[in-house]
DNA sequence: ACCTGAACACCGTTCAAGT
DNA sequence: ACCTGAACACCGTTCAAGT
């Protein structure tokens, strides 16, 4: 009987959004598909149609959830410098658990999610002391690096899983790039063993910030 | 009968690829079918499979092509700054005229035409002194912020084209942003008349320019 | 080797019918 | 209002058969 539980209660936009993001997670995009949601939810395709627009709704909707969350994590830091790493670290986080938001976001780039997000980072870049004319800019590319970043960073991960090849799967593959053709990415991947994606993610985030700064900030010259 | 004539060509990959990319670029991603292209290329399934192993396949080269047509158009300028707003510039307009490619990006990231990317963005950051152990870090950020917000803008680009909508019903959406959730979004709405996107995303390369510059250039302290 | 096109398994979506 | 599930139009891919 506790097996059927799932049919008496009243099916919602909600349980549906959670079961697709359980799908996604757990066997991957191709996995979810209406059908299969029909399966996990006992339930019917008009059921589904009746909380739901269509699928894209549905995977705009899960990439919402999941970023909303990742910013509601984030705790404020006393320096707002502080603050944008751990923004940016969570939402690192969440792409990399949730690879599938990678193609979401190139698809749907202007959900409530994104746009907290653009807050967010505004504000930050506020407190560091980016003038008005400059927050659009800034922030645009902030943001634009975060999720672009982490998309290719999972969009990575997962074709690794998917080949059952390791980063040093990966290195070896740069090592035998034509060292002519490729000099630098020939030499970088000697590199590669002790690289740490996380902590390069962060690097760049700091190279924008010093940019920033040295551009836009309290003490740029010429302000 | 010159309507016929494309019957006697020899089928090729290339021609395939080509085909693709001009129903891709004419239609959109939805019009790429496999039975479209037959219909195009007067042929049969059989014969599209021949020269390519699948839909994936075909995208990939699609992609790649584009890519790599973009990078060879590039001019090397006198000062690696130069060359490298020249390559993203061109790797932007590349992208914004062939918009389906930022879902590919988040798909494939290592194909052949990125690592020429890598290699070119790498060799100019050298050239501006950017040292071995920061460069991979550095070319990847912001060949990273480059693909990035070139497809944001050309998903933003498709969705206003889809829907009929302007830049100007963009900003207006903004403006209706609640005030007290959304400040800064609601403030800056005011100032996306007067925005140009080729332009912000020129000024993102240069926040990340000066930022490599401060932090790992040759000129910066401690070096 | 290169090509044809019917056939297969599967997809998202609809809708008349039920409660 | 909320749900069921057969049916529809269409997709990518395969493959026996042709030249």
């Amino acid at each position: 009987m506790a097996t059927r539980t799932r049919r008496t209660d009243a099916l919602s936009r909600e349980v549906i959004v959670d079961a697709a993001t359980r799908i996604l997670d757990d066997e991957g995009e191709d996995a979810l598909t209406l059908r299969a949601l029909t399966v996990r939810l006992s339930t019917g395709y008009g059921a589904l149609y009746h909380h739901v627009a269509n699928k894209g709704d549905l995977l705009a909707a899960a990439t919402d959830e999941v970023l909303a969350r990742a910013m509601t994590g984030v705790a404020a830091a006393a320096e707002p410098r502080d603050t944008l790493r751990a923004t940016a670290l969570s939402l690192f986080d969440a792409i990399t658990a949730h690879p599938w938001i990678g193609a979401q976001l190139a698809r749907e780039p202007w959900r409530p999610a994104l746009l907290a997000i653009y807050e967010s980072v505004g504000e930050q870049l506020e407190a560091l002391g980016v003038g008005e004319a400059a927050l659009v800019d800034s922030a645009g590319a902030l943001v634009n690096y975060i999720l672009g970043v982490a998309g290719q960073n999972a969009a990575n991960a997962r074709i690794q899983a998917a080949d059952g090849s390791s980063l040093a799967a990966g290195a070896e593959q740069w090592a035998q790039l034509d060292p002519l053709r490729y000099p630098r990415l020939h030499r970088a991947a000697a590199r590669l063993g002790d690289h740490d994606d996380r902590q390069q993610f962060v690097a760049g985030v700091d190279l924008f910030l010093a940019g920033i700064e040295a551009v836009h900030g309290r003490d740029a010259a010429g302000r």
